[in-house]
DNA sequence: TATGAATGAGGGTTCATTCAT
DNA sequence: CATGAATGAACCCTCATTCAT
């Protein structure tokens, strides 16, 4: 093919942003389904483009190399996720009558409902490549956010947030929700888990140490 | 090689059934140290093998696949920590001083200060093969003793224990060691860290719903 | 490498069908060749690809594994071989002056003139592979040819032809070939052993039972 | 063990060529039911040393290598085979009043109904070792005899009896039993078959060439 | 930018054979 | 002679990545 029909082909396209954006869209959808449905062992590069109905060379002009969709992947969930979550607690702090708690957790709940085999599958590879702490960081920024707003968060808390306790409580929030979705609970939809959620997260705060 | 070389061998050698499981514990040993030195990625059987100080072969012999180590280290991880907090809780229930739900913790809390990274990475594998359900199971188990011994370990508690209960607070205390653990937390080697422990279970059956 | 390079690079290469058909036989010439030099011993995957100036990774996406080269390799064979007895059946009943049996039979000899030893290892990977039902196939289609054209290429029969009667011939005749080529019999060039087969065939049939 | 104890070990046991015999059988059983059931890619010496119930080592000290056990197998059964049929011969010349011929053919056919997949697969092995010229050899042998007494087992030829028909007979006839066996054919039982088979070499030898 | 054939290092696994008991 | 755990060379095959088109 010569240069000049490569030109030509070029502004037949759509724009460029347009564009990759659909293919990184396509090539997550591609390696969610895989994951799901054939499990991390069959995941590869020329089986994530064949399912994606580009060729291999495509998607290495997109990433790097095989974990960085995996890394991909995953920072949009948590980036989803931990925008999800603000925003409920952002919303109930600006007068919803609803507990802040509640909302944010109700928030994590919707987000975990979602592709889960994938989430955990991409979670898993951000793990895998040590970069296990950027998960942490989301977590760590809501648990900051809950530090700062406490008063307004936790009003029944009895005694000062501390680090620690910071630390306890999401991570003992985002533990259940792994369990929840990995175990396949059926607790998952309901009302009443997601009042246990706020149960312990409330307990916790009150309860005199 | 003499004769004599060889009576000595013979002192040497241990019996079989204690030779097979010393084989099976030097392919652990091997496999997490290289787990946690140089991570997932330069784990082959090959190099377990020289590690371990025995050939390929012999690792075939004791164990199918590849996947089998880490199933196999993995299963053991989690049959040594169950039998720790139940231990635990049920020496504690005997009549000891201390607090059954603190014993409990600090049980977990010492089983998961070891071979971090290859406890990580045996559970991932673990995860990986469709097993993961065994950890669930695993935890469940301490979950139901933890119900049904309610009377003695739970004294605090204002409410009936239910399943939903159960699933919440083994859950929290998991995630939390999970995070911990991945995230190489200072706290977890504090007494901070088990004092929260221990009050976010009592709080969180304390609590009035 | 420059553009100048590039542009000679893609007038030497050829359209995508043709330079498929160019790499197949290249592996089936390198199998053939280790077969005939070194023995269905020395045959491996890797040495293949080398032989044959291509990368085992290019072999293995001709051929699913190791084995389906010997198979395909046979079967091109034997295709090859049903198509020369056949043509020459063909053609001498259309009016050539020389016995049709003669002609059949000459055109099996020159088949089997060709690859010995690459033939039988391909052929006994055929019978491993359980597939040894095409070459019986191959031979009874012919046999099938033989007996509903019969007043044309067997006139000098006595008596009608029957299914037994076809397969005994051309199992007979098969068979000779089979040991000629593996005892590499000094017979299979000479007119004298043309004639015993042809001899063979129409004293079969020509005698009464 | 002691050196003594050895010794009262070996007075226990039976005298060693029944022993050796006893275990040679078990082993070329073994052998035969592995290919008969599983074919010849799942040989191998542990398995085969496991299925005739003895270890490893012990069928080393029976048989120098794998092979050997294949090639030791073929040349029992062809050593049986030639018997019968030299056998089968030699009596009839003595006075039975059924054509020679016939009795060789049916000597065969009798031999050749008995385990036929390990039959196949040994005399496979033979050719694959280089050995195959053991096999014609035996052929040839037949060969000469029935050469050597054309007087008496073909009296019905109408010319001399040349190297090379004797080479074309009796690879015509081994052919075919080759093709009944390997292609499991329901004639192989039938009297007609057998009929067939005298024709063919009656004829051959009857017809003028 | 898209393509996809080609690459080849690397790793999992087998299995014939040995040898200390 | 029997045993069978151990050996390790050999080999099949995969798959992330490249690059000429």
């Amino acid at each position: 093919m010569s240069r000049q029909a490569q030109i030509i082909d070029l502004t037949r396209r759509k724009p460029r942003q347009v564009r990759a954006l659909d293919t990184v869209e396509v090539i997550f959808e591609a390696t969610a389904r895989i994951l799901q449905r054939e499990g991390p062992a069959a995941l590869n590069t020329n089986y994530i483009a064949e399912r994606a109905g580009i060729s291999v060379g495509t998607l290495y002009q997109y990433f790097r190399n095989k974990e960085a969709i995996l890394v991909a992947m995953a920072r949009r969930e948590i980036a989803t996720d931990e925008a999800a979550v603000i925003k409920a607690m952002s919303e109930a702090a600006e007068g919803s009558d609803i507990d802040p708690v509640r909302l944010a957790i109700r928030a994590l709940i919707t987000a975990y409902g979602k592709r889960r085999v994938a989430r955990r599958a991409a979670f898993e590879a951000l793990v895998s490549e040590g970069l296990g702490n950027e998960l942490a960081k989301s977590v760590q920024k809501i648990a900051q956010m809950l530090g700062e707003r406490s008063d307004r968060l936790l009003p029944a808390r009895t005694r000062p947030v501390t680090p620690t306790n910071l630390f306890v409580i999401t991570r003992a929030v985002s533990g259940i929700m792994r369990a929840a979705s990995q175990e396949e609970s059926p607790l998952l939809g309901t009302p009443e888990f997601e009042d246990e959620l706020v149960h312990l997260v409330q307990a916790y705060f009150a309860g005199s140490s």
